[in-house]
Order: structure tokens, then sequence, then C-alpha cells
DNA sequence: CCCATCTATGACTTCGAATGCAATTTTTTT
DNA sequence: AAAAAAATTGCATTCGAAGTCATAGATGGG
């Protein structure tokens, strides 16, 4: 068993030796100095052709490939971004497009979720020690939160969270014009003289800014038959929510403006189910955000449909510009929603 | 301006002076040297009260975090675990709970996710670049890629994929028993006699199990009526089937097996509104997944519910277990589901 | 009170890739 | 052909935390 040695079980044997072939194994190898090697891995390095193929023949042979851990230590780039969500399942396809338009650019996807109010703090600290170039947050913070990324000179966006009063980016769509068109369209086209307004989890600002338009527009139109009941954003409760404007009210009122859609389904299935009334021919119901059951038969939610793929695209643009260039200023994008199944209101 | 410093001007200097604070910063603020630092980071580390005190006042004051990117390079752990899901829409609630569960564990999650076939293989470059601990896959792999994980010992772990020739974890719902129990319902129970089955795309296993399980039960069951027409696991695709259903068969059958709910969902307000057929009076659509919807009162989908919550954990504890020691065999586990409305079935 | 036994601590090295700088080779210019 | 300029290459250092080892200090037994 004297032979000549292949290349291949020459490779083999080496790769044996050690778990994780690195620089070093590839340069000795190929015959040449670790940094030549790295100096191939980047581009725009100073390498001649011939070296470039001699490197990246040993590359190939040995399977290597360079340890994204260890050239973040050096160059203080992780190539990651934490993502921190907050209710994973309310909006899958923003998590899908943030990570697929991410990857797209070469940036890996640290995802951070937080269930019923996990301790934010112990996240963050997660988020810090991991040295992610930055983070998209859609979730609320603290103020004290915010301002830790500045110290930390960590690049922050807000994914449809806009703090009117602090200095930080954000993409957002637009509540107020939202529930405003919502609000005439049921007014002024469908002629709706009492309501029902389903608010959703009260530490949601988004929520609480969606609910506040409806009762403001409301009132300056001139409508007065109003009851509030809350939710929490699900199902369930927008089912719970008919049942209790019912024992507040004794009757149903014309249209129920819910603070989502997921609750606006529970409210239909409810007054279909539960009270056997026609939607929306006896009552009418609004939602908002425009998730994809919303255009579904049983549904044609009226809504406003939140343009997340735009959305997504804004805050990973804007977020990898300011890990580009930290001092550009904070901005705050805020995007218009579009109508849905508008037409299907009762006159 | 001679005044003494106050502590907390102090270590505001020493914070301004450098991006980051490092262990030595800490080091040389608390008067210790740097391994001192290290050790009260380490459970079991052999450090005095007074150290330890001393080192965690410097480190409270100057906020000091440990560089996880650093550690991992020393340890050879990251600490991460990449997440490759192929479609983010379908199953949020899988995310979610490995997420939660990793998270819960102190094992932190990088999600990949892939949209229409991206080149899996240029993934797999970035899952091994980043040194995770272990991968838990919710996507189909060719065996070379496999063999992969085998090459570089990575732990693995399927996620709803059972690969029956392959020696590979994987945690997954029993496809065919699932399935069984449908037909048997719809055929025994429900005395249906014409079927269509709605398969799922081509390229997924799961689907192709569901359909061929589906197909193979009716025949044994002596039933010779059925049509089968494909899908890709859409709303969509759903309502179309029906469509294509009543193109070849000329009429409607007793009942339609898809290979999902989002499917089924589709069916069935394509039946409800596009033929203006009750559901499951005139038509029964049984679905697979037992997907939040299917619970809602408009659906209230005959389906098979995957135990998504202990499926989830199964898969978190087998790859840490693995993780911890790679020589652990591989297992399979295959959890079986639940049959949801299973009552609301036309007799 | 001295030597043995621990315990606590610090100096130094390591992980793997990137980079400044100097040395070398190649190319261009005169 | 010599000198100057440019392109390559390697050496040595760096990033930040962890672990090895040797030593200083504390404790205890006789």
């Amino acid at each position: 068993m004297a032979a000549k040695l292949t290349n291949s079980t020459k490779s083999e044997l080496f790769a044996a030796k050690k778990r994780h072939v690195t620089s070093y194994d590839v340069a000795q190898y190929a015959g040449v100095s670790q940094s030549a090697v790295s100096r191939c891995f980047k581009s725009g390095g100073s390498v001649s052709r011939k070296m470039r193929e001699r490197v990246m023949k040993a590359v190939e042979e040995l399977g290597y490939q360079p340890n994204a851990i260890a050239r973040g230590l050096i160059t203080r780039r992780s190539n990651m971004v934490a993502v921190i969500v907050s209710n994973l399942n309310y909006y899958p396809e923003v998590l899908s497009q943030l990570s697929a338009r991410f990857t797209e650019r070469g940036v890996h996807v640290l995802l951070f979720t937080l269930d019923q109010e996990s301790d934010v703090g112990r996240i963050l600290d997660q988020v810090w020690q991991y040295q992610v170039d930055g983070v998209v947050v859609a979730a609320h913070l603290a103020p004290g939160e915010i301002e830790a990324f500045n110290k930390r000179n960590v690049p922050l966006v807000f994914y449809n969270r806009a703090y009117s009063d602090i200095p930080v980016s954000s993409v957002s769509c637009d509540q107020v014009e939202g529930q405003r068109i919502l609000v005439n369209l049921l007014v002024k086209n469908g002629s709706h003289k009492s309501f029902a307004v389903v608010s959703g989890p009260a530490d949601s600002v988004v929520s609480m800014q969606r609910t506040r338009e409806a009762m403001n527009r409301l009132h300056d139109l001139g409508i007065e038959d109003i009851v509030q009941v809350s939710g929490d954003y699900s199902y369930d409760s927008g089912r719970d929510a008919v049942d209790r404007v019912m024992a507040q009210r004794g009757a149903l009122p014309d249209a129920i403006i819910c603070a989502n859609d997921m609750m606006a389904f529970g409210c239909m299935d409810q007054l279909r189910y539960g009270y056997d009334l026609r939607v929306p021919e006896d009552v009418s119901v609004v939602g908002f955000d425009g998730v994809r059951a919303a255009g579904w038969s049983s549904f044609n939610l009226v809504t406003i449909q939140q343009p997340v793929d735009r959305m997504a695209e804004a805050a990973v643009q804007m977020l990898l510009d300011r890990v580009e260039n930290y001092v550009l200023p904070p901005e705050k994008r805020i995007f218009s929603g579009v109508l849905r199944n508008g037409a299907t209101i009762r006159n």
C-alpha cells in the first residue's frame, strides 16, 4: 500500500485531522501563506490569477468555508441583524419578507420572538452579545431600551411602530389615514349610524392609534351611538367582543370596527354562526391589516391592506444604509394602506 | 474643574474611548486581570466573593456584555442553531414554537428561508460559515446535502420530513395514519361514495405521502370513483381544484380530500360561493394540518391536527441532545395527529 | 511556627481570519 | 539596461474571551 496518494485521499486525510478546515490548512495545502487565502475571499483583494487558482483548488479539495465568526471578530461586522418580533403568528409575511430580503443582500437574520411579554431586557442583552450589525424591531420598546441602541451605536429600525416623539427610524403604515378611510366609507357611503369599536391589546401602540382615530373620526362625523370594547387581536377575542357589545348595548350596531383583521374574522363568524345574522347585509364589519384570509370568499373583509412588501423593503434598506453609515439621521417612512373589498360595504 | 470624578463620569469617559467595552476594559477599571473577568462569567469559575463583587460592579458601571462572537471562536460553540424553512407562510406556528423553545434554552436561532427553490447549496454554505451548533430543517434536502452534515459533524434534525431510507433524525406527524383516519371516517361513518383527491406540490414528500395513502386507502375500501387533481398548497389552488374536478368529472363528488388545510379552505369557499353548494351537507371537504383557521366557525374543517407544540419540543430536544453528544444515533420520532371536527361529517 | 494543601489570581497562549507593512516580484518607463 | 513604479506576497499583529499553568496567598495540621 505504498501507492501514490491521490489528491482526493490526501485531502481526506487532511480533513480528518481536525474538525474544521481553516485558512491555515488551505494555505499549507496550497503551499502559500494564510494571508493569501484570506485575500482570495476578499473582493478587490490583491491576488494574481495564478495564486487565486491555486488557492481555490485547495479550497475545493478541502471543502473549506471561511469561519464567519472569526471574520466577524476582526472586522467587527457580523453580517447578522437581529429581528425582534412580538407575535409571529399574526404577521408571518412580514418575517418572511424581511428574511428573504436580508438574505438576498448577504445578511443573516438572528430571530428573537417575544412571547407574551418575555423579558425584553434579557433579549436585548443577547442582541448586544451577538454583535449584530443592526436590529429590526416589530414590537414595543421602552424609551430607555431605545436609548441603549444609541449608546451602543447599533442601528435600529422599527417596523410598524412609529414613535412620534423620539428620533428613531421606523417604517409604518398610516394608521390614521387608513382608519379614516374606513370610517368615511362606513358613514358616508354606507350610512351606518351606530357603531362598535373593538380595540386591540392595551399595550399595543398601533391598536391604540387605530382605535383612537376611529373614535375621533366618528365623533367628528357626528356619530354618537358608539360602544367600545377591547380585545387582544385574536380571533376568539373578536367573537367575545360581539357578545360584549350585545350585552352592553342590548342590540347590535350597524357596523363593527375592529383593530385588526383577525378579530374581524371572529366578529363575522360570531355574528353569522352565533347570532344568525348576515354580514354585511345586517351588520358591517371592517378590519385592518389586509392579511391573506381577508381576501377569502368566506370573508371578503373590508380592510386596509398594508403594503408589506414595500414596507419590508424599506425597512431592510434603511437598516443597511445605517449600518454602512451610522451617522445618517433617523427617518420615519409612512406608507399608505390600500382599501380592500370596499365595494362590498352595504349602502 | 479639578473636581473629583464621580464613578458615573469616569465610566462614561471610559466608555467613550472605544466602541465596545471589552473584558480588558472591565479588568482595568476594576483593577484585576482579564482572566478574572472571564471567570466571573463562567459558572463554577474559581472566584472569591470579593473579586466577583468588584468585577460585577465594574461590569454594571461600564455596561459590559461579553462578546458572544469572540467566545464562540475560542469555545467552538456558537450557541446558535440554524432553522431552515421553506414556506414560512404556511407554518408560522412551527417557527414560533421552535424559536421560543430554543431561546428558552439559551440557544439562538439563525433563520434561513427558502423561497421558491432558492439555491439550497448557497444556503448551506452560509450555514457552515456561521458555525452553528446544529440545524433544524423544515424543507427538502438532497441526499448529498444531508451527507454534508455528517462530514462536518453538524447535528441535523428534519421537521416533518421523514427520510425512510437515510439514517437521519427527524420529527414528523404520521401522515399515513392520519390520512387513513380521514378516509375511514368519510367512507365508513359518512358513506361517501365518490371522491376527489387534491394533492400538493409534486416536490413535497409530505404531500405525496398524504395523497398516495388517500388513494391506496380508498382503493382498499373498494372505492372506484376517484378523480385526482393537483394543487400547490395554496388557497387559490384549492379553488381551482374544484373547477378542475368539475371539468373532469362533470359533477362534484361526495367528498374532496385535500393535502392540506389551506387548499381545503379554497375548496370550501369555491363550493359555497362559486357553486352555491353547502359544505358539508352537499359536499364534504377534509384537509390536513389543523391550522388555526380550521377551528373557525366559517370552516369547522375536518382535519388532522399536528401536535405542533410537542413536535417542536421534540425537535429542539433531539437537536440539543445531539449537540451535547454528537455520536448519538439518529432517531425518527413520529407523532400521531388528532382528528378535529370529526363530528361535523355528513352521515 | 513551619511545611503541606488549597484557593485565588494573573501572565500568556489560543481560536481563525483580516490587515498594515515590509519584502519581493513584475511591469513600466526612460 | 537601469531605475522607477506598481503589483503581489508573506510576516506579524489584531480582534475579545477562555483556558492552561505557574505562583502568591490563605488555611490548616502537627
